[in-house]
DNA sequence: ACCCAGGCATTGG
DNA sequence: CCAATGCATGGG
């Protein structure tokens, strides 16, 4: 059986709720109580198993990307002793044992799925990734690849309009397309670095930016400064909170799971 | 018919 | 430096 062994603690429901909260993702599709997604050519199913998940198919190729999807790299262990001395966080990580945050294993698709979700809610976003995973992507058996870079500069201003990006947007989206930086080489980066040479392309900000580093890098200490839902979040956990952006020094080092926890905390109201 | 939702660039003080 | 503005969709 190619069961793929996760750290313990790991639950696998928790930790791929995002991928059903808002609607289906076609890029993370769940299909009868696993999750299926496109790695290379291939489409990898991967479900519940003791001890981690059963993954199919499972090699050096895919391997490396369900740990990812995942969250395998987070150290649970450290962040929930840690999380003892907060009452709030002491409640959530013993309400959400096992929840890794699931992470985007694509730079270029972390970046696309982002700008789609600048400023309007998490359905519609969706919806409007899901419409370019269709038009743009490539389907395997159930799930699709998300869309290349090199498959997205075949895309017109028309076209992602049709789908219903903005006009503003459809011209991030085509930007980022022709853009010739290496986005594979921001992961050797300090966070800092990372967020100053994304923010100097179009259509990227320092909300873009933060969940880059948290959600595709898993870097421990960003926190998403200027995040609706976080600062709801932040704001209903802890009435005595001031400003959000500053609120985070609170989580040294474990800003991201901290968010993570918040967010995924209020979702489920625990 | 509103209003709000996991922002951003642009413009004008 | 900060405030105001337009943006397109989905859900309430």
């Amino acid at each position: 059986m190619a069961v793929l062994r996760l750290p313990e603690p790991f639950d696998f429901e928790l930790s791929t709720e995002r991928f059903r909260a808002f609607g289906p993702d076609l890029a993370n599709l769940w299909v009868d109580g696993a999750l299926h997604r496109v790695v290379g050519r291939r489409e990898v199913r991967i479900e519940p198993a003791r001890g981690g998940v059963r993954v199919e198919p499972l090699d050096a190729e895919t391997r490396p990307v369900v740990l990812k999807l995942l969250g395998a790299e987070f150290d649970l262990g450290a962040f929930y002793r840690w999380a003892r001395r907060d009452p709030v966080l002491r409640r959530l990580t013993r309400e959400l044992v096992g929840f890794r945050p699931p992470l985007a294993p694509d730079p270029f698709e972390t970046l696309i799925g982002s700008i789609t979700a600048q400023q309007v809610s998490m359905f519609a976003a969706f919806a409007i990734r899901n419409r370019l995973i269709e038009r743009f992507g490539r389907r395997a058996e159930h799930a699709y690849a998300f869309p290349t870079a090199k498959r997205l500069r075949d895309a017109t201003q028309d076209k992602l309009t049709a789908l219903g990006f903005s006009g503003r947007k459809a011209e991030y989206v085509l930007g980022l397309a022709q853009e010739p930086v290496d986005l594979r080489e921001l992961a050797e980066l300090p966070d800092d670095e990372v967020k100053r040479r994304l923010v100097s392309i179009r259509g990227i900000g320092e909300w873009t930016a933060i969940w880059f580093l948290a959600r595709h890098l898993a870097r421990p200490r960003a926190w998403p400064i200027g995040d609706l839902a976080l600062d709801k979040a932040v704001r209903t956990l802890y009435p005595e909170a001031g400003d959000p952006r500053a609120f985070g020094e609170r989580f040294e080092p474990f800003q991201n799971l901290s968010a993570h926890y918040l967010l995924t905390g209020l979702r489920l109201q625990v």
